[in-house]
DNA sequence: AACTCGGGGCA
DNA sequence: TGCCCAGAGTT
């Protein structure tokens, strides 16, 4: 694979406008976004931090909230049972175990209540600077389709895009990759005319 | 590997 | 209305 940065650039012109849209301010905060953004978007995600982080801003004060407190201020994200609970646990967690900070070890994080390997990676990667290239759903699909990677599991799509792709365009190249999977190389009825990089494309699960 | 959780967004 | 989703946990 010789041509990524080729590939790269017309993902770019294709989404001008790609970046991370996940409200945060600390590495605290991007943890809680994080933990409430599985299978919800960024922008209703916002809607709920915004408000939350500006009365609720670090882990002695969200320490202070009940479950109940919490699904109260998120109940307009889908899954915001779980999430709350899990929120709940992670501050309790992070007082009892890692002396109130945000650990940046990936199992240190990955043993925190509603953190997985993805969670992990972005809290990783935006909050610490540490090399690592958060894979999701969309991630996953559009890199293989692509043909950067023919590995089979994310973690191994992982390292091949780390090998890939210069560390200074990964958290760019991953907004590619996720605005590219949402809105042109969709899971289903994906719109290829529209597409920048279909004459790269492997036609994976098309 | 296959299920479940769930309100919002979008057609 | 009905379908899908910027995941993680459980079986």
């Amino acid at each position: 694979m010789d041509n990524v940065e080729e590939i790269l650039d017309k993902l770019e012109k294709q989404h001008p406008d790609a970046r991370c849209e996940l409200y945060h301010n600390t590495p605290f905060q991007l943890l809680v976004a994080t933990v409430l953004s599985a299978q919800s978007t960024d922008k209703s995600v916002n809607k709920v931090t915004v408000g939350l982080f500006e009365e609720y801003p670090d882990l002695d004060s969200f320490i202070t909230l009940e479950i109940g407190d919490i699904e109260d201020k998120i109940r307009k994200i889908g899954l915001y049972k779980n999430k709350s609970r899990s929120i709940y646990n992670i501050c309790r967690v992070l007082k009892s175990d890692f002396d109130g900070m945000v650990p940046c070890g990936e199992k240190e994080l990955m043993s925190l209540p509603g953190v997985g390997r993805k969670t992990a990676s972005v809290v990783r990667a935006v909050a610490f600077g540490i090399p690592a290239f958060a894979v999701d759903t969309h991630v996953f699909r559009v890199t293989r389709r692509i043909g950067l990677t023919e590995a089979k599991t994310p973690d191994k799509v992982s390292d091949d895009l780390m090998k890939l792709i210069p560390e200074d365009r990964w958290i760019l190249s991953h907004h590619l990759f996720i605005f590219h999977g949402r809105r042109i190389c969709k899971a289903k009825n994906p719109l290829c005319a529209e597409c920048m990089v279909f004459e790269e494309c492997m036609k994976i699960g098309l």
